[in-house]
DNA sequence: AAAGCGTGGTA
DNA sequence: TTACCAAGCTT
């Protein structure tokens, strides 16, 4: 079968004018696909799971963030809120410490919000259709395809970073992935491939079982029966696990890449060009003072307002320097009371979006002077600090404060 | 439609 | 160390 395929590959006139043929590459490359992601794919947590829902909470957990980190996180939310039900009925500080280092933070609300509304309009059932998972907050194209092709074996396309870079690569596109007229074609692209895995069931089901069947049973991993039995399922994520694990951004492995043969980039040596890279924000300096407060054994946070970054996040107070440098000056400008003591704690460098910034923390003591609260302020001990969600940046200066002793 | 939204892994 | 970038969505 497959040498027959390549026979044919290799008939074809050497200058036939342009079009790719419609349907025959797509079946070869996802019938590679599948059969490299039999052999390839990782054993993921959440590659052992069918629920919708756990499968959902790790496609919003991925977004802009690698399965390294991932993995934790996922484990330590579904053991925590196992069900969409228990998600629905979460309290903000719950989800949020759960979310706590993970960044995007309105991905977390988008989460319970879509559980919310799963509740009230799908009778608690995740929606099988592409159109009604779109529609929830927070799930835009990439992740309702995701859902439906998953959870659901839907020939549903995605088109993720990983994708985007093999689609290129395979195809030899130079052109600004981002850009409409390119995004379509690649989208149009991802949905050939996704087409063609649903089509191949059949034949797959046919040759694999055999296959599987004189080799006693498939392992969880080694010898998967996803594709066989999910194509849609596999096919999408075999182009995702290309990417991260073959036709990585650098120092892609094209000797050992099961789709090499097709690949226009491989071919015309431009492997390493594409796809265009992405032009970025310039970085920008800033310099933040922030203040450690103790009274009586507690220390003073606050929590950020809805539509900044970091919204709903726990901190330190804190003031951008703007240049000035002296604790003393920026304390009073923060507090309106002058402090009777200052003392430098630790100086955080950290980046966010396109700032890079250098936090110096300081305690700073009032003496006999009280400093108000306020109504998004709060006096924590120790151990209530450890159960906020903190910024990731605060987070660090409350544990450098956990770990020395009480000033 | 371009910019804002976070953070940590990695070379 | 810096710069890139990772299973994107929203406005």
């Amino acid at each position: 079968m497959r040498k027959r395929e390549t026979k044919n590959l290799k008939r074809e006139p050497a200058n036939s004018p342009a079009p790719r043929p419609a349907l025959r590459t797509p079946c070869l490359i996802a019938r590679a696909l599948l059969d490299w992601f039999a052999v390839n794919a990782r054993d993921l947590p959440w590659r052992r799971t069918r629920d919708p829902y756990a499968i959902w909470a790790s496609e919003i957990m991925l977004q802009q963030t690698q399965v390294k980190t991932v993995i934790p996180y996922w484990e330590r939310w579904m053991r925590e809120l196992p069900t969409l039900q228990s998600l629905a009925e979460a309290k903000p500080d719950t989800i949020h410490k759960l979310w706590e280092g993970l960044g995007y933070y309105t991905r977390v609300r988008n989460l319970q919000k879509a559980a919310q509304q799963i509740c009230a309009n799908h009778g608690g059932v995740f929606p099988r259709e592409f159109d009604a998972i779109l529609a929830l907050p927070g799930i835009g194209r990439y992740t309702a395809g995701a859902i439906a092709s998953i959870a659901f074996n839907q020939p549903a396309p995605i088109l993720d970073g990983n994708v985007i870079r093999v689609l290129c690569r395979l195809h030899g596109i130079a052109e600004d992935p981002q850009e409409k007229r390119t995004n379509a074609r690649l989208w149009q692209l991802a949905g050939e491939l996704a087409s063609a895995a649903a089509t191949l069931t059949q034949h797959a089901l046919r040759k694999t079982t055999g296959e599987i069947t004189r080799q006693s049973k498939p392992k969880i991993n080694k010898g998967s029966d996803l594709p066989t039995a999910l194509p849609c399922s596999a096919l999408n994520q075999s182009l995702m696990e290309l990417g991260a694990l073959i036709c990585t951004p650098r120092t892609p492995s094209c000797g050992v890449c099961p789709v090499a043969k097709h690949c226009v980039a491989r071919r015309e040596n431009r492997v390493d060009a594409l796809p265009r890279p992405k032009q970025r924000a310039a970085v920008t300096e800033r310099g933040f003072m922030v203040f450690l407060v103790e009274q009586r054994g507690r220390f003073l946070v606050q929590q950020r307002g809805a539509n900044v970054v970091n919204a709903h996040l726990w901190e330190f107070p804190n003031l951008e320097a703007n240049g000035k440098a002296d604790v003393v000056e920026l304390a009073q400008l923060e507090f309106g009371a002058k402090p009777t003591a200052t003392q430098p704690l630790c100086t955080i460098k950290h980046a966010i979006t396109r700032y890079r910034i250098t936090a110096e923390a300081y305690r700073v003591e009032f003496g006999a002077q009280r400093i108000e609260g306020g109504k998004n302020r709060r006096w924590c001990r120790h151990d209530e600090l450890a159960r906020l969600a903190f910024t990731s940046a605060h987070r660090r200066i409350a544990d450098k404060l956990r770990g020395q002793p009480c000033g």
